[in-house]
DNA sequence: CTGTTAGCGCGTTCAT
DNA sequence: ATGAACGCGCTAACAG
């Protein structure tokens, strides 16, 4: 049986309640029942028991994170930066793997509910919008992501239309005149929110340019992945489909992308220039560095904790908000 | 206030413990009473408090993955294998992050102790053996990677003389006859145990061919980062230091690697051949893709599931053991 | 098949 | 400065 503060009140002469004054700092304590207590703790192994102190308290300070998965960069830099922020106020962030699943993520929203955490930050793939919308709010959720969210909960999105705009218009400008969407979405597809935001975006800067795309440069994926992006490439480059850009919708992509370009024999940046979206840590040091839009992440987490706290601290009255950081390009050596 | 099982109990007119045994399945109730319990609970909006059946219980279900950072790539992929075997067994993954410190390493164990978690896996790399050495075993801890533990842990490591080798070996065999080993440790310093122990493969590997590898070409390095791998290689490119491959302690330290080569003109494979080790996801899509070690993660993990369980499960009889599956080279394109 | 009692370990409240 | 009592919400153990 593990040692308890009765235990140790026991072997140091007092009560419990002294025990947990000494531990927590709550009450002033006696120097000389400190010590006895402190030795008696220190001699029986003595260790706090967090769950009970959890039920007791009625909060846990910790925090869920609920993303698709570790193994993709994108979020594994995700849960570091939120890991960070957390833990600088002294709470606790725990991740819980949906696998997109739309039924994890509910299992994950639930778990919530049932107490093991104060607050949710929810990354959404598996849900549409209006399955959002019919989720209980009676926990503290901030949705993160790029999903049209009902205005029932705080959101933190991301701007894909201005930053593919903004990615595409640097292709532009720098002499691509016919600019591959590699996952993008073509019209009537029934994409994700983030590929046709993206793919508006990419259309908007043609416009501004004062430029109709082609629609057959509109490349659908199933899945952005760097496995999609290089045999999606590979092929098209033996079709001999013309083009001389790429702007992928995420950077992961755009590394199978310049596998396959150098693997076909196209130079980058003087053959294709290629622009991402995400920047992930790793984009620094592709072959060569990639050009890609940073989304706001620092401002995105902070801005989702904010959101979060108000929730907690029970700050009902509130209206929900909905955030979203400027996007901003990053320039390097994908493009001229 | 949260809705408790009393509440339930209450608008169905029965007792809690009824309630408690429609919920859990534990006990037979007769169809009427279910009906009517169900029907409560969904009318009042029930959520089971899993706070309390935790304290109740005295397990969690959940295990803990203590690891330095979750946006380093090696680290995420090990979490969501976890998740994934966990989650088979209807149990829980929860990371917690330490940034390599040796204290939130000893924290992160003592949260364990506070009976959050029934177990924990512990990648340490803050603190020293003989530090490990020291730590409390009162709790189900199974310690992964490359240090070498007290025997009063169950660990699970890989072989990195064995591993080093082979790409050594590998490199030789393709013909590199001035081969780096950066992120290497010089005789006598200080470093971690990994790179001693890549050290050493990478000597035994010139001795098996009747050669000895020139001192100089160990170069050793702070952090073994995408960055450090870089600046050193252009670096040593622009002194004009002689080489004609490389082998990198870790995936990452190549990735930075090939980014400068690529810079600074060196052709790979033909000029300069690179191996890897750890077998990152992103390794199929460098440029060139990388040659690299798989340390045999997916045995790793299996196995530090069954040892951690056999600690849960309080066969303590069983004497500690250490497992280390064994090495092999994927080869790919950076090497010919 | 259902209820009563009791306790998991802690900390708030009220008393001394 | 210290203690007693009680309850957070759940479920084993023991009735009946």
């Amino acid at each position: 049986m593990p040692v308890t503060m009765n235990d140790v009140a026991r072997v140091a002469g007092v009560s419990a309640m002294t025990v947990s004054n000494v531990l927590t700092g709550r009450r002033v304590v006696s120097d000389a029942t400190r010590e006895r207590v402190e030795a008696a703790a220190e001699q029986l192994g003595y260790a706090l028991n967090l769950t009970a102190r959890h039920l007791r308290a009625g909060r846990t300070n910790t925090i869920a994170l609920v993303i698709p998965n570790l193994d993709h960069p994108y979020f594994g830099e995700l849960a570091a930066r939120f890991d960070r922020l957390l833990r600088s106020t002294g709470r606790h962030l725990v991740v819980e793997q949906t696998g997109s699943r739309r039924e994890a993520e509910l299992s994950a929203l639930n778990v919530a509910r049932l107490r093991l955490y104060d607050g949710v930050l929810l990354s959404v793939v598996g849900m549409r919008s209006e399955e959002i919308a019919t989720l209980r709010s009676d926990m503290p959720v901030v949705i993160l992501g790029e999903q049209d969210v009902s205005n029932r909960f705080d959101h933190v999105g991301m701007d894909n239309v201005g930053g593919a705009r903004i990615a595409t218009s640097h292709l532009l400008s720098r002499g691509s005149r016919r600019i591959l969407i590699l996952g993008g979405a073509p019209e009537g597809d029934d994409a994700s929110g983030m590929s046709l935001a993206r793919t508006n975006g990419w259309r908007q800067a043609h416009h501004d340019a004062g430029m109709t795309p082609e629609d057959d440069l509109i490349i659908p994926l199933e899945i952005p992945s760097a496995e999609h992006g290089h045999a999606t490439i590979l092929r098209l480059v033996r079709d001999g489909f013309a083009f001389d850009g790429v702007f992928t919708v995420t950077d992961t992509l755009a590394t199978g992308v310049l596998a396959g370009l150098s693997e076909s024999g196209r130079r980058v940046p003087e053959d294709v220039q290629v622009v991402g979206f995400d920047s992930l840590d790793g984009s620094r040091f592709t072959v060569p560095p990639l050009t890609t839009i940073d989304p706001g992440h620092e401002e995105m987490a902070t801005e989702a904790l904010r959101l979060l706290d108000r929730l907690i601290e029970r700050d009902e009255g509130a209206p929900r908000e909905r955030v979203k950081p400027p996007a901003r390009l990053i320039r390097r050596g994908s493009t001229r």
